[in-house]
DNA sequence: AAACTCCTCAACCGCGACGCT
DNA sequence: CAGCGTCGCGGTTGAGGAGTT
């Protein structure tokens, strides 16, 4: 059986919309509302089908519509609702005022989603994603790039540079990847591998035991910057350990949302972090407390732990933690 | 300048939900 | 309750513009 496509009948027209059909759908809406969709063509002497209509009103045509780019805090918004509801893209779009929901799918799909791979975010859970082998040609290119500071250290630069402790802190971080992805690898051979490519790191690491400093050790002798390095790298390691053991937090997450429902965004944010209470790595959409209903009580900017993404994206607040 | 690739976004398609008879 | 018509949603496509070689 299944049902004929609505524009295949009577020859009715397809693709792009002209000025005129455009016009001519404009003045009959605003004259006499859309009514039936089904029965509009007609009425405004179009030739198009009525769900053709709908899409260029709704997408297009609608007077209250917001063009041009997204601002930040549509993007954080947008972040977090999709981490509450997924890719319900009317449900996002009811909480950003002039925006399609095609609009904000388009924006996903061609800019967020990837910005959240290129963090190594997965864009459905919006958790760190722990698949590290799809990483690990970075991860040897900096340990190639780390072996090269250590040749230019023993050819005489007494010293590290900023750059150089930057670079150091950075193998810290890579070394705990590893570390933790030993320990759920898949097969022997990747262990292996990783193991290999660990030990070379702790080489290394032996070499220059300044590496290894604590963020605290580290102010105290007034490096400050290489501080907020090594703690920003920890915060990521921190990240890391936890889906290695896999913590399920929902639980006590379900106890503390409606608490949580009522702190602004923002400081809530900065709160967790300063606890250093990080979002759980176990499937949100699941485990979290505030429903789309709980969405609509809160608002859309109050209601959840921050997610994963909001965090690693939201560059104002990763400048103040680091 | 031409050819090619990549990216964006308007529009389409198919399906499920819902309301009416 | 079943059948039918309509609407709205989410996934996908493809035209055309932008950028690169």
């Amino acid at each position: 059986m299944g049902r004929p496509p609505c524009c295949d009948e009577k020859g009715l027209k397809k693709g792009p919309w002209t000025p005129e059909e455009d016009h001519k759908l404009m003045n009959y809406i605003q004259k006499h509302g859309h009514g039936s969709w089904r029965a509009l063509p007609e009425l405004a002497s179009l030739n198009r089908c009525g769900k053709s209509c709908r899409l260029r009103w709704t997408n297009y045509l609608r007077p209250d519509i917001k063009r041009g780019k997204f601002s930040k805090d549509e993007e954080q918004t947008i972040l977090q609702l999709h981490s509450i509801l997924g890719n319900k893209w009317s449900a996002i779009a009811k909480n950003l005022p002039g925006r399609t929901d095609n609009e904000i799918k388009n924006f996903w799909n061609t800019h967020l989603r990837k910005k959240l791979i290129q963090m190594g975010i997965d864009p459905m859970t919006h958790r760190p994603r722990t698949d590290f082998f799809t990483a690990l040609p970075q991860l040897i290119a900096l340990v190639n790039l780390h072996q090269l500071i250590e040749q230019q250290h023993r050819d005489g630069h007494t010293t590290m540079s900023q750059n150089d402790e930057v670079q150091a802190a950075n193998h810290q971080y890579t070394q705990t990847m590893l570390q933790s992805a030993s320990s759920i690898a898949p097969n022997p051979t990747a262990i292996s591998s990783l193991n290999s490519l660990n030990a070379d790191l702790e080489q290394i690491s032996l070499l220059n035991p300044q590496h290894m400093r604590s963020p605290t050790l580290l102010e105290s002798t007034g490096d400050e910057d290489l501080a907020r390095q090594v703690r920003h790298n920890q915060l990521s390691s921190t990240f890391i350990d936890q889906s290695v053991i896999n913590i399920n937090l929902s639980s006590d997450n379900n106890v503390r949302s409606s608490e949580r429902c009522h702190i602004e965004g923002e400081s809530r944010k900065r709160m967790l972090l300063s606890q250093n209470s990080l979002p759980p790595l176990t499937d949100m959409s699941a485990s979290n407390h505030c429903s789309a209903v709980n969405t609509s009580k809160c608002g859309a900017n109050s209601t959840l732990l921050p997610s994963w993404s909001e965090i690693l994206l939201d560059e104002e607040l990763m400048k103040e933690f680091e």
